[in-house]
RNA sequence: GCCGACUUAGCUCAGUGGUAGAGCACGCCCAUGGUAAGGGCGGGGUCAUGAGUUCAAAUCUCAUAGUCGGCUCCA
């Protein structure tokens, strides 16, 4: 274990011995070295603990610090150790001591005053741990929250206490920068100041209004990803948003899903339907409307469709997790001897659509089934379909991780990450295949001896969701959208109102110009601020909503033909002639 | 859903039991102004909603809705 690891684990015991001190009646759950940090649960009983208390536990932790203490090792009979934490009132460490195998040597650490030799701190532990105190370098205690004892929502609610630790000062102020720097780029915050979208308490949580620039940006990105997919051979379909739930008891979903179906009720005779949560046991009912020849395998839909899920209050968030969703949704039915090509393409598509959105850096999880008994079909087949992710994953130079317990109910998956301009990874499209709707719906074709075949279901999102994909590229960006997506992507601003001719010549080029990457026939959005405000004023109001390309009209200008354009590079002027061009060029 | 915090003008936020504030935005007027805020005047709030305590509530209590940080979940 790396020496900052120890340090951080260590820190969690001194945290520890802070809270006990400060309050004794406290039980103690678990406190581990995290990524940059620390924690532990703790149960404070009828206490409250809020962030508001954090520093007068930080403040005796720097105390505990300063004193030096050491982290002594000792082993312990079981007995003892039991008898320890009865003794304590420490149930949470009877439940992990009862649950550790025989055959493990239980070891205590204690956190102790080497002068007095007082011992501020004992704790079940198996290490390791930094010697002493000494080796403690920078550390913040940071929030709190409520965490499930063991991670079971049945179970206890604990108090999380969060810190960071780093080995230096200067790592730790980086880190804190890090965080300023992501809030500044948040995209609830971006979203407000770039006028993209908002919430309404009268329309519900979780379900975001686009207004008219955040539209235009959703519909890029739409666009972009149907096109991709359109040339890949994948016919749009549309299916309607509500269904009766039958269609989700045939599927699999709703003994899974069941309770996150939104249910709409007929008032003319009872019936019941739910909205549409999911797009692929419609598509699945398009392939079953007629009878298939291998001839036209395979058969491509794809959709950009809005989908609703009742997801739990607590989870939802700005547009990362919303009530209401667009799927940028295809789904594939093909032969077994195609799945190999079908990825194949798919994975284009994928690596084609994040690096036109400056997203080159990508990473695959290979999420795959466990051994527990959420997962429907035949385990033949899972082994199969995992082995061809694999191998697909493989042959298309992906760079992979495989992780047990990520798939679906009907199938394994290629998930991909896509990481930011912070370093962030987020989870954005996916690829999966399934075996399972097609013998749920009794799928079939023929095949060239006549006989009836069973296709395979490879689900596909480009995006994931609009939303979510949105929340990622708004802060990956910053706000600072290329071009050829920015809702504004012109702003005019005049000095004053001596050139309103000239002006209309500026904008005449302007409604000639077309932008044809990556969004084929794409006009040219742009608004002319003739307010008569300063000129200093309309830069700044530009500048904060982050227009891309700011076209200034002065009277020098009309003097000479030319435009002063203002982008983040910089400035210069350029020729009236040649404005066209140069903004066709322009990414 | 669970734990904790929060909700005051369009926005960002002051305001700890005694008649609701600032900056920006908005409107009008003046200024025709050249690279991130020109000047003046003005309009605007059932202090999230509902109930309670109190002579008196933005302020204290409870409930509801919403937001945020996590937990759990994520087809």
């Amino acid at each position: 274990m790396e020496q900052v690891e120890k340090m951080r684990h260590t820190l969690s015991h001194v945290l520890a011995a802070a809270v006990q001190e400060l309050y004794p009646t406290t039980t103690f759950g678990v406190g581990p070295a995290i990524e940059d940090g620390f924690y532990y649960d703790i149960d404070f009983g009828d206490t409250k603990v809020s962030d508001a208390d954090l520093k007068k536990i930080e403040k005796k932790m720097r105390g505990i610090v300063a004193r030096k203490c050491e982290m002594a090792k000792r082993e312990v009979a079981r007995e003892e150790a039991l008898e320890w934490a009865k003794q304590n009132g420490q149930k949470y460490k009877v439940e992990l001591i009862e649950e550790l195998p025989e055959e493990e040597t239980i070891t205590f650490y204690d956190l102790k005053d080497p002068r007095s030799g007082e011992v501020l701190f004992a704790d079940l532990c198996k290490g390791p741990h930094v010697k002493d105190l000494g080796e403690v370098k920078a550390f913040q205690l940071m929030r709190t929250s409520g965490a499930y004892w063991r991670g079971d929502e049945k179970r206890e609610m604990l108090t999380r206490i969060y810190g960071v630790a780093f080995e230096t000062e200067e790592e730790l102020e980086a880190y804190l920068a890090r965080q300023e720097e992501a809030k500044k780029r948040d995209h609830r915050k971006l979203g407000k100041e770039l006028d993209l979208f908002c919430f309404s308490e009268l329309v519900g949580a979780g379900l975001p209004l686009f207004t008219p620039r955040g539209t235009i940006l959703r519909e890029e990105m739409s666009e972009l990803s149907l096109g991709l997919r359109g040339k890949a051979g994948f016919k749009k379909v549309w299916t309607p948003h509500i269904t009766k739930v039958d269609l989700y008891k045939k599927s699999g979903h709703y003994s899974k899903f069941g309770e996150e179906l939104f249910m709409v009720h007929s008032q003319v005779n009872g019936e019941e339907f739910a909205m549409k949560p999911m797009n692929c046991p419609h598509h699945a009912q398009i392939f079953a409307s007629k009878p298939r020849t291998y001839r036209e395998m395979p058969v491509r839909y794809m959709e950009a469709t809005t989908d609703y899920r009742d997801e739990k209050t607590g989870e939802l968030g700005g547009l990362s997790r919303v009530r209401s969703l667009t799927q940028d949704d295809s789904h594939v039915f093909c032969r077994k001897e195609q799945i190999k090509d079908e990825i194949r393409q798919l994975v284009e598509i994928v690596r084609k659509l994040y690096s036109t959105v400056g997203m080159d850096k990508l990473r695959a999880r290979l999420s795959y089934r466990d051994d527990s008994d959420k997962y429907l079909g035949d385990p033949e087949l899972w082994r199969m379909a995992q082995e061809q992710i694999k191998q697909a994953a493989m042959d298309n130079g992906l760079d992979y991780f495989e992780q047990e317990g990520e798939a679906a109910f009907y199938g394994p998956k290629i998930d991909f990450m896509a990481e930011d301009a912070l370093g962030r990874e987020h989870q954005v499209a996916t690829v999966q295949i399934d075996f399972v709707q097609p013998e749920r719906f009794g799928l079939e074709f023929v095949n060239e001896k006549g006989e009836k075949e069973r296709p395979v279901m490879i689900h596909h999102a480009t995006l994931g969701s609009i939303e979510r994909f949105l929340s990622v590229f708004i802060e990956h960006t910053g706000g600072w959208f290329p071009l050829w997506c920015a809702p504004e992507m012109v702003r005019v601003l005049t000095v004053n109102d001596k050139t309103e001719e000239y002006v209309g010549e500026v904008e005449e080029v302007l409604r000639g110009v077309v932008l044809n990457e990556p969004v084929q026939g794409n006009e040219l959005r742009y608004e002319i601020d003739r307010s008569d405000d300063s000129l200093g004023k309309k830069i700044k109001r530009a500048t904060e909503m982050k227009i891309p390309v700011v076209l200034i009209i002065g009277e020098k200008d009309a003097a000479e033909r030319v435009v002063s354009v203002r982008t983040r590079e910089g400035e210069e002027k350029v020729k009236l002639d040649e404005l066209r061009g140069w903004l066709e060029r322009k990414d």
